[in-house]
DNA sequence: TGACTATACGGCCATATTGCCGTATTCACC
DNA sequence: GGTGAATACGGCAATATGGCCGTATAGTCA
């Protein structure tokens, strides 16, 4: 209390900006006094390159530290990379290897890179989304290959109810694609086991959608997931929002949990909310993506709601400079669905990589599970 | 990390160096085309200074409109917002008005600041706790004010089974005070009447700590809401996470939405996931800080769980240089254990504003409802 | 009124980042 | 073994940001 007024100023002060002098050498003193050293913002910023290059495969050049740190969150231009670099050098933890295969860590830098902090630990959802984009194969040209799933699981007598709710979903295309898979008790979904007593349902991610952008060429960073409000069918705005950087759980996943959709009356009534996913891509990519849209949508991929206009904001969201918004469906709006329906049903998303062939068609399903009349 | 924006950050574009000389034409070339001017980074800076000035009655010097930016997300230093603040006289978009009382808008800049984007209108949460905490007025001194409280609507027929629920929590000190008001159907809650058929409960928000060290001349930052793990009845480690800056949903309000706590089962058996949000405080406050703290709980509110070492990590969770961490009880987990016991109840946190007396000690409000034999 | 204090400005300089560009090293392919 | 493309490096200069400090202004109070 009694300190309250003067340590006040000096917290507003604490920049040193209009401190007077002898506050200001008191604060140095203290600074230089007991306290040990301390990471300064630029030692952080180095330790990011550190880690960077610990998880690709040594020698690496600027440019592929440059795209890790992006995924990491970290936008730092080439050129920056190299300043560190060589500062890094300079401190033995990394070296030099040539001059076209660019650096490697030293025994310390590997070290260094390799203490965890509780955040990366826990793990950035953005992070687990580069790691099954990094994983899954699908191609365009094939149509075949690996696709990222989310996986369901629902009570095996609920499964005529939530099909027929999917259904309508998949059938006005607020999914991905109109494929799913269903796996019995038992079975086997991608890498994993289907409890007992329950049906597991996987369906296509949106992620995915990166990942075919990405073996294009085109880079996707994913900006935020939302719930979209729907109003005479058309996409209107978004309602809410959570950056994909800034959490560790799934936005659309837990936006489904805590039921804050209402996927089925935008199936009935064309109003609603549902869940998308707001993306970016370079402006310069643009037309390269509208193509490749096009491909997917032959391939019956059609989870790319809108693509904005260079620098444009896209339904009323900015983008970055040099890049263009895309809003993508979210996978899980079937599953969505399905739990305002009242079936109870767990979420996972981002749940495992399963081939493209082992989603069948919607109609393929409810032949083998008939809806009852 | 390099300065923080939130949802609207500064993603740099990835330009120029390691781009081939082909590509990096093909860009300068768009760029001078059609394309009208785009927003740098520094303009949108500039356009921040220009909010801030904006929401602060005018006249208004650096270290004014450094502290509404660094509530917006926006870290600068008070020499740099002078240095953007020429800028903007000679744009003619501020004006000194003397060298005591700083700047303020011109027409054009007050035009210019007055856009807003989607991001803006949807709303920030780190914007309304903002907000929140501006309008709260508890004073430790007096032990009186108003201050933030959540909202959760019950039917009144389980106000006894959750009076019961919520009392363990509260006597294990989960909560951030021992007190809540319950208001009846038709009543008047704040600035909000109860509906018909409900029951309100109002528990004091974590937010009006923020406000409280505000009060006393420390500064606060929310950063993140999680999930805490609990293990033997002590704090172990966040196993969820959600920036505030990142979302337009309090992260503690969607993980109970979510059902993703188990309070009981830590008042029970000391084992579990409670709601708890993590904070900043300038280094140089702490010692000043622990004292409030101490005082905070000498008028019983005990919500504040730890408080870290200058520029040490708190739970594994590293903080900004020159801060120290904070770990503090998310309010609204008695609510938590109310719905863990299937009593449902819609959670509304940041709800309102209101007189710390018109909460009242859980056991008071017991005498009122008392509990079945 | 005159001393003192709080708040703000801007000059000067150091550091951090980035832009531009010429050069070095490999690789794939003639 | 020569050529062109791709990838990487680092020098040099321009911006952006932050530190330090002297000065200007407007209240407060004896």
């Amino acid at each position: 209390m009694l300190c309250g007024r003067g340590l006040l100023a000096v917290l507003r002060r604490r920049r040193g900006d209009g401190v007077s002098g002898g506050i200001r050498r008191i604060l140095r003193h203290e600074k230089g006094n007991g306290e040990r050293a301390v990471l300064t913002r630029n030692d952080r910023t180095k330790i990011a390159i550190l880690r960077a290059i610990h998880e690709l495969v040594s020698p690496a050049g600027a440019s592929k530290v440059g795209e890790r740190l992006e995924a990491m969150g970290i936008s730092l231009h080439q050129r920056t990379i190299r300043y560190y670099l060589m500062q890094l050098d300079n401190e033995g933890l990394t070296r030099l290897v040539s001059r076209r295969r660019g650096r490697e860590l030293t025994e310390r830098g590997a070290e260094e890179a390799s203490q965890v902090d509780a955040v990366d630990k826990i793990g950035i959802v953005s992070a687990k989304i580069d790691a099954a984009v990094y994983r899954m194969s699908y191609s365009l040209t094939t149509g075949a290959g690996k696709v990222i799933i989310n996986r369901s699981l629902i009570d095996p007598a609920d499964i005529r109810r939530a099909l027929d709710e999917m259904r309508t979903v998949f059938a006005n295309a607020y999914a991905v694609a109109s494929r799913l898979s269903v796996a019995k008790p038992g079975e086997q979904m991608g890498s994993e086991r289907v409890p007992d007593g329950s049906l597991a349902i996987g369906t296509i991610c949106s992620v995915t959608l990166n990942g075919i952008f990405q073996k294009e060429g085109i880079p996707v960073r994913s900006r935020f997931g939302g719930l979209l409000e729907i109003r005479d069918r058309r996409p209107t705005r978004f309602v809410e929002m959570i950056e994909y950087r800034g959490s560790t759980l799934d936005p659309l996943e837990t936006f489904i949990r805590a039921d804050m959709t209402s996927v089925r009356e935008v199936v009935r009534r064309g109003n609603g909310i549902i869940c998308a996913s707001f993306r970016e891509i370079p402006a310069v990519a643009l037309e390269h993506a509208r193509q490749v849209e096009r491909a997917m949508r032959a391939r019956g991929i059609s989870g790319v709601m809108a693509m904005g206009r260079p620098n444009q904001p896209l339904f009323d969201v900015p983008v970055s400079e040099g890049y263009a918004g895309v809003v993508v469906m979210g996978g899980l709006n079937p599953i969505a669905a399905l739990r305002e329906a009242g079936i109870p049903a767990t979420v996972h998303s981002l749940a495992d990589i399963v081939a493209f062939d082992s989603l069948l068609p919607v109609n393929e399903v409810l032949r083998r599970w008939p809806l009852p009349e």
